[in-house]
DNA sequence: TTAATTTGACCGTT
DNA sequence: AACGGTCAAATTAA
């Protein structure tokens, strides 16, 4: 279109990002051998393997960021003003799911999307009751729902999958509220099997078609409740992807979450939550405060 | 045995 | 008629 001067600019600042972040591993790898980092009390040079992660941090944000203008439209979910009228226009009212397949397409109260380098639990329990290959995609669609719709009646759906011209990266579009509680502490558990690289970053968009969402309403920024048993969600995301993803070999440890940046773009109306992971083991505790300080951003 | 996933059928919308 | 969202029987995993 008219941004091929763009495009041009975009390669070279690409190749010198990765170069960066790539003689950023190099000096981490360094710094890795010549101390235990195993945990994150490791006595040596703490300082700098804080500051280190921060340049990763960096250099792959600003990868995503550049990936993320390119090739995503993150324009289109379309809100029909219509509050979710699930129950009400099934043609045979009287007599609920009788029929199978008797359902009303889904009339969108509230979506956001999310797109992440890496699979992340979001913080909510779902089940996949579906999978289907859209027209000009090349990886399927996979639907999901809340776990607790049956018991809770929880209307909560999500779609999730692979954006086509960067298969390292998910797209997840959220559909509806989470009704549902279970009330268990924080975590983001990530699998760095499934992810492509060491450091990962995700970006969150809120279509702003309607108010700003409510905490509840980002499954990422709710209080979450989370599964017992982290090896379950690992295991299902890795058959959900397991014909795509060639696994990278499991690598050196840390494990610290980092909140790293929050970007509020006005013009744009939409919030974009950065942040980066930098997690080698399955299951990560965030610390409150970062929690909070997500909570507490200004939204509008 | 129970729970979750897979997958083709079903059906509303375009 | 094609497409995409959901259902549910069959299959697999825990």
């Amino acid at each position: 279109m008219e941004n091929e001067n763009l495009g041009h600019g975009r390669g070279k600042v690409i190749d010198e990002l990765l170069r960066g972040r790539e003689l950023a591993n190099q000096l981490r790898n360094i710094l890795n051998e010549s101390g235990d980092v195993d945990d994150n009390n490791g006595s040596t040079t703490p300082f700098a393997e804080h500051l280190l992660k921060e340049v990763l941090m960096t250099f792959t944000n600003s990868l995503l960021f550049l990936n993320n203008t390119q090739t995503s439209e993150v324009s289109d979910v379309q809100l029909t003003k219509s509050e979710d009228s699930l129950e009400s226009n099934c043609k045979s009212t009287s007599i609920v799911k009788e029929r199978r397949g008797c359902y009303k397409r889904r009339k969108v109260s509230q979506t956001w999307e999310k797109e992440s380098e890496y699979l992340v639990e979001d913080g909510h329990q779902w089940r996949k009751y579906g999978q289907k290959t859209i027209l000009n995609t090349k990886f399927p669609r996979n639907y999901y729902r809340c776990t607790h719709k049956i018991e809770q009646g929880c209307k909560a759906t999500k779609q999730v999958q692979k954006i086509q011209e960067d298969p390292s990266l998910f797209k997840t579009v959220y559909y509806g509220h989470h009704t549902c509680r279970i009330l268990q502490s924080p975590e983001i558990i990530v699998d760095s099997s499934l992810s492509p690289s060491h450091h990962s970053s995700m970006f969150l968009s809120f279509d702003n078609s309607f108010p700003t969402p409510a905490k509840q309403d980002c499954p990422f920024l709710s209080s979450p409740s989370y599964p017992s048993t982290s090896s379950s969600i690992i295991s299902s995301l890795k058959k959900e992807c397991k014909e795509e993803i060639v696994y990278p070999p499991h690598s050196s440890s840390a494990n610290d979450y980092y909140l790293s940046g929050l970007t509020f773009d006005d013009s744009e109306k939409d919030v974009t939550l950065s942040s980066t992971l930098d997690s080698h083991q399955l299951g990560v505790n965030i610390p409150d405060i970062l929690y909070d300080d997500v909570l507490n951003w200004p939204l509008s």
